[in-house]
DNA sequence: GTACTTTTGTGATATAGATCACAATAAATT
DNA sequence: AATTTATTGTGATCTATATCACAAAAGTAC
């Protein structure tokens, strides 16, 4: 029985806080819905009326900038969706898209406004995450700034094989132009630096997959560059 | 007596859900503080016990990035500063500096933690701003990093004019050097955007002061540029 | 008022990375 | 399998903007 949160194995630090009562309110008002790869979760501009949050897997948070639409973060499960965008509004700010294949359950948002309400531990665990968000969204705007191409690329490997994946191997999930979108620079660009490190014995690349062979570089790299 | 809360005329939205004797907690629970143009009031490393709260003036936040100090972005009060770096941290994970005369409240962390507790109206609002606080940060980030340089000036020059004095003329209270650094730009290509838009007649520049002389221009490069 | 520090303007030069162009794969669709 | 579409690699240019180098103002301190 996946929908019963009280055993769900991907439950967030916010729900651990429930009474068992809570819970099993949770756990009648909530869905649990597949996404394939591709697929998206939150669409800007669509209204939405569900708290969203992705118990496995990997996402994209994404943006229509004034010029091209732009991947702000690329986030992993368990964690909250699209908070701010339905606690702020009516309509969704920004859209998320599933990046491989997950696991995103539905909450109905009055269900969870009277979460908030009635148990404030839930409340400020919720408080406590969007503080976490907005800090990391801080760090990472000044990071991407103030690096050059190469130190952006060597974090986003960092940041899969370390967080994403755990693994010093392991299939990118998005493409070189992605990338390039996601530390603002070229599809070219990446390429290049790509190729470049796998030159330089950092990384091996066939394909998709990529091997990290010289952490130790890459977070030099990662410093300097 | 400006220390009343209840009698304050730069409440937040989520003080004027506060009962009259959760105010009056709150009245007694806080201090006031003067700040002069340039003096911080929280600073990135150091700890914080305090919810703090700019009633009035004007500040801009900034963070240590891998290179040098970054401006994220300015703000106006009335508004909650830092908490995120409160709520989530022992130690402050960025530093806020008024940029001109201010007036800034420090609340006992405690007593807030309190009013998240027993008023989930509170709750609410403080989650709601929260939530703009991060979207505002997602949008910052796209609109920045696809302009360039005159664009975004363009952007700074209608942010001050618009929200932050809501007049035409104005004293700019930063540096070249500083804009360019929120703008991720040089403090020169700074300088010569703005000569230009005042050759352009775009704008008058005297010293400090600006005035806008033609503010569709300045929303078309923004725009555009 | 004088000395010192910070801020600003502007030309000359350098450069990281964008853009263009095209070929080569790889993946999806029929 | 054949065809179409999306993704990737790589060389050759181009360009916006950084950087350097001064000089001039504007503030601040003594």
């Amino acid at each position: 029985m996946e929908n019963i949160c009280a055993v769900c194995t991907f439950k967030s630090n916010a729900a651990k806080t429930l009474t068992e009562v809570e819970q099993e309110r949770l756990s009648c008002n909530h869905v649990m819905v597949p996404f394939k790869k591709g697929e998206a979760v939150i669409r800007q501009g669509h209204y939405s009326s569900n708290i969203i949050y992705i118990r496995k897997g990997l996402a994209k948070i994404h943006i229509q900038g004034p010029y091209y639409e732009q991947i702000i973060k690329i986030v992993k499960a368990p964690r909250y969706l699209g908070l701010p965008t339905t606690m702020g509004d009516k309509v969704n700010q920004y859209s998320v898209s599933v990046i491989e294949d997950s696991e995103v359950c539905f909450i109905d948002m009055a269900i969870f406004q009277q979460l908030l309400s009635t148990n404030h531990k839930f409340a400020n665990e919720i408080i406590f995450k969007l503080c976490r968000y907005e800090l990391d969204s801080f760090q990472k705007c000044a990071r991407r700034t103030q690096k050059q191409v190469r130190g952006n690329i060597a974090d986003v490997l960092l940041e899969f094989t370390d967080i994403f994946y755990e693994s010093d191997i392991f299939d990118l999930p998005i493409t070189r132009d992605e990338i390039g979108n996601l530390v603002d620079t070229s599809r070219e660009s990446v390429s290049r630096v790509l190729t470049e490190f796998s030159h330089d014995g950092i990384i091996r690349i066939s394909g998709k997959q990529i091997e990290i062979l010289n952490k130790e570089s890459l977070m030099l790299i990662s410093k300097n560059g």
